[in-house]
RNA sequence: GCAGAUAUGGCGGAACUGGUAGACGCACAGGACUUAAAAUCCUGCGGACUAAUAAUCCGUCCCGGUUCGAUUCCGGGUAUCUGCACCA
């Protein structure tokens, strides 16, 4: 009977002792560096979606390993976060334990799991040793100019008195309280991702990405093309700055409208006529939750700036300028030009406000007669009511339309991004200390490298203040400080920075993670760059991943990483859900725990299981009982021993399908088609147990196609066999493909494309003999006789189709 | 609304570039072993129709098309999931 758990730990202890699968410093081999994104030590202790991704990536290092690969699967932690921080205002436990505590967790789970990570690179996103070199990168983007203080509307809880991020308001909400949660301008600091916006577009040509990564990255970047367009206002020297996607509809903008935010109201106030109603809308505006601003879709608002005319450029028409909040301040240049016959955000606030609604669109083909909606084809629609565009179709007229733009000197050509620059500043205190400091004369000053790391203070209070500061503005003494710049009396900043700071580079620091001169040595990152394979989760797609492609491509910029991207390959896992097909919770009370799992079935059915539980990139529901089964396979994996003959060589018998289930394990890991896999093992101990018999040499293979699934195992027994060396090291197999191949074919045999008969013929046998072979089998006989032969279809060894009338 | 994905037995799923649909596993049923249970082993298992067989028909979300042949390709729809969402 096997015992998983004795042999369990007799290895998991071995490896961790020898430090079997640490990375060799030998940069002369070929390398393989597989990445995991690195969990945050979160006080519940492992999830089972965990092991998931990372027992896939585990079985790619392990197959590295057997091919020769000088393998780098590190691991760490990312354990700066605002839990341990609640926690900590809960509890007064200082964060700093909390974490600890939760690592030794996290570290004895991943243990008991057996993967193969090289343990003596662990790193840890809160070691000061660590986050000097996140503070120092972000000192070389403030040099650059890239890291800036601005005033940005953060989300603030009316209730708690505290800045949120976007993670914590849920459906507009605070998570913890409840309270609504309104806009409040704050000065952050930001960094410039903008800047990058089009090589994180561009790039994405050169990685291995799954498209629907790329996609959504490119998506969310949302790179758009058009013109900004100067509209001046009545009886001034102003004009009012729009951007559209559509010049070619300016003939058709009846009206112009603003964001409530917009600064032109302030500019031009003494010309409105109807201030108080003005301000009585913006107010409202601000106030409004982010709840209300989400169930809104429905009703457009706004109000007229009564007394102020723009003027069209092209009409050169009076129109007026409205304020809604359906325009934003965050887009472009936070006003429009409003065309209702051909923008139904347009069209909707036009009806509402009775708006002029003048067509200057027309369909290819159809009679639009009345417009009941927009008019938005982009394909087919052709310029009327246009003045010079009359009669060119919309891509054309929107070039056309530019370049007149440009020439009469309105406007120029743009192109926009949705995506906006990142909000790096958290008034919180569990994160990296933002080594900046304030002087009254010199402005922001970095503190000089060498002071480098600014170590985050000692404090008892982790309650935010009053108005949503960082609970470090507290610290009087750590504030207070002297500028590098001139010496005088100045001070620190002290918001921190947010979770993704230390998880934008952390890949670096693994490539050399004890070095205190750089982040990494030169040679570590030529050697070691790019990461070869990179898996996590989707939800990642439009933060972490991108974040991390920004700080690289910076890194790049200043010649301190070799290569423009970090990832060569991204990949991602699907979700595992509770056993009931909902996502797992506490509060709906299907949650699994690893630890369960190890306890009763052991780290490798656990494995195995969670690879042959469904297609990897998609989710799936947990399955107690589909476990069993799992664990069902390996104990006869175990039981195969029992039937052990000698044989230095595949027996004539099972050739074939050692041949093939080589081929197969190899393709099928590289597709992170696990589950197949582990469906090919199955299949084979089949046919061992019902042969009664399996040689040495079968059995070895065997267990070196399973190792990677179920180290544990398949070591032990190896060990068993007589084998002194450990199984993890030896070359992976390698199969003939002539031999992948059966001699003997069921050949199936179609009348008129349905399945009639099976015939056994001989692999590339002639096809002359198969004719006579499938004209004299009685059951295709009974078929054809009498009837006539309008062609007969031979796909070699695959099929024969004969086609009667 | 935009973007992406998915749809196959009671369940999770398999099927290479268009070539035997349902591999493998779970559940279920029957049998062997056992005083008994568990474990293990063997057999069956998409549906309809016959007596259980042979034969036949239907069957991969729906409708249509291409093809000797479609889960796979094309056109049109439906449903579910994920992300983003008044982005001009």
């Amino acid at each position: 009977m096997y015992n998983f758990k004795e042999v369990e730990k007799k290895w998991q202890d071995k490896w961790d002792k020898e430090g079997t699968f640490n990375a060799k410093d030998d940069y002369n081999m070929p390398k393989w560096f597989g990445l995991i994104e690195f969990p945050y030590p979160s006080g519940q202790g492992l999830h089972v979606g965990h092991p998931r991704s990372y027992t896939a990536l585990d079985i790619v290092a392990r197959k590295r390993r057997m091919q020769g690969y000088n393998v780098l699967y590190p691991i760490g932690f990312d354990a700066f976060g605002l839990p341990a921080e609640n926690y900590a205002i809960k509890n007064h436990i200082h964060p700093k334990i909390t974490t600890e505590q939760n690592i030794a967790h996290f570290k004895e789970q991943l243990k008991s799991i057996g993967f193969s990570f090289d343990w003596s690179r662990e790193i840890n996103t809160t070691d000061p040793n660590y986050y000097k070199w996140t503070q120092w990168i972000f000192i070389q983007l403030f040099k650059k100019g890239l890291a800036y203080k601005a005033t940005m509307p953060i989300n603030f809880c009316t209730g708690c008195k505290v800045g949120l991020a976007n993670e914590e308001v849920v459906n507009g909400v605070c998570e913890r309280c409840g309270s609504p949660v309104v806009q409040k301008e704050k000065s952050e600091w930001m960094l410039k991702i903008t800047e990058y916006a089009q090589r994180l577009i561009d790039d994405l040509d050169d990685v291995d990405f799954l498209d629907k990564i790329k996609a959504q990255q490119k998506n969310w970047i949302g790179r758009s093309e058009g013109a900004e367009i100067n509209f001046k206002i009545k009886d001034t020297d102003d004009a009012l700055l729009v951007y559209t996607t559509r010049p070619d509809t300016i003939f058709g903008a009846t009206y112009m409208v603003i964001s409530p935010e917009h600064k032109f109201i302030e500019k031009h106030k003494d010309m409105i006529e109807n201030l108080d109603e003005v301000k009585e809308y913006q107010e409202k505006a601000a106030m409004k939750s982010e709840f209300e601003r989400s169930e809104l879709n429905k009703e457009k608002t706004g109000v007229e700036l009564k007394g102020i005319k723009a003027i069209n450029p092209l009409t050169n028409e009076e129109i007026p300028i409205w304020i809604s909040d359906y325009v934003l301040i965050t887009y472009g240049t936070g006003a429009i030009m409003a065309v209702p016959a051909h923008d139904q955000r347009d069209y909707e606030f036009a009806k509402k406000f009775n708006l002029p609604i003048k067509q200057v669109i027309k369909d290819k083909e159809r009679d639009l007669k009345e417009l009941t909606e927009a008019y938005t084809d982009i394909e087919n629609g052709i310029a009327i009511n246009s003045g010079f565009l009359d009669g060119l179709g919309s891509k054309d007229a929107i070039d056309k339309a530019i370049d007149y733009i440009e020439e009469n000197k309105i406007g120029t050509r743009k192109v926009n991004y949705k995506l906006r620059d990142w909000v790096f500043s958290r008034q919180r205190y569990w994160g990296e200390p933002i080594p900046m400091v304030y002087c009254e004369d010199c402005g922001w000053v970095p503190i000089p490298e060498e002071e480098l790391p600014l170590k985050l203070p000692e404090v008892k209070d982790y309650e935010p203040g009053e108005n949503g500061e960082s609970p470090l503005s507290k610290q009087t003494e750590w504030i207070k400080t002297k500028c590098p710049h001139c010496g005088k009396e100045a001070r620190r900043e002290t918001d921190t920075m947010p979770q993704w700071a230390g998880s934008s580079w952390y890949y670096l620091r693994y490539m050399d993670p004890h070095n205190d001169k750089a982040l990494a040595s030169k040679e570590a990152l030529e050697y070691w760059s790019p990461i070869d394979w990179y898996n996590g989760g989707m939800e990642h797609t439009t933060l972490h991943l991108l974040y991390s492609r920004f700080w690289h491509k910076f890194l790049y910029d200043l010649g301190i990483v070799p290569t423009k991207e970090p990832y060569q390959k991204r990949t991602s896992h699907g979700m595992i859900l509770g056993e009931n097909g909902e996502k797992m919770s506490k509060s709906k009370g299907n949650v699994i725990n690893p630890d369960d799992i190890v306890d009763e079935f052991g780290a490798d059915a656990f494995r195995v299981y969670e690879m042959f539980m469904g297609p990897f990139d998609q989710t799936a529901p947990w399955s107690m009982e589909s476990i069993r089964g799992c664990s069902k396979f390996l104990d006869r994996v175990w039981n195969l021993q029992d039937i052990l003959v000698d044989g230095n060589e595949y027996s004539k018998e099972f050739e074939v399908m050692m041949h093939k289930a080589i081929k197969k394990v190899t393709k099928d890991i590289e597709e992170m088609k696990f589950n197949t896999c582990v469906s090919t093992f199955m299949t084979m101990v089949n046919e061992f147990s019902k042969a009664k018999k399996i040689n040495k040499k079968e059995y070895e293979t065997f267990l070196q196609l399973l190792n990677p699934f179920a180290p544990h195992m398949t070591e032990e027994i190896w060990e068993k066999l007589g084998h002194k060396e450990q199984l993890a090291y030896t070359p992976w197999p390698k199969y003939d493909e002539e031999k992948t191949v059966d001699e003997m074919i069921d050949l199936p045999i179609q009348v008129n494309g349905k399945l009639r008969a099976n015939i056994n013929i001989k692999k590339d046998e002639e096809q002359d003999i198969i004719k006579e072979q499938v004209h004299n089998e009685e059951k295709i006989k009974a078929y054809i006789s009498g009837k006539e032969i309008v062609k007969e279809i031979y796909v070699p060894n695959k099929i024969y189709n004969i086609v009667i009338k």
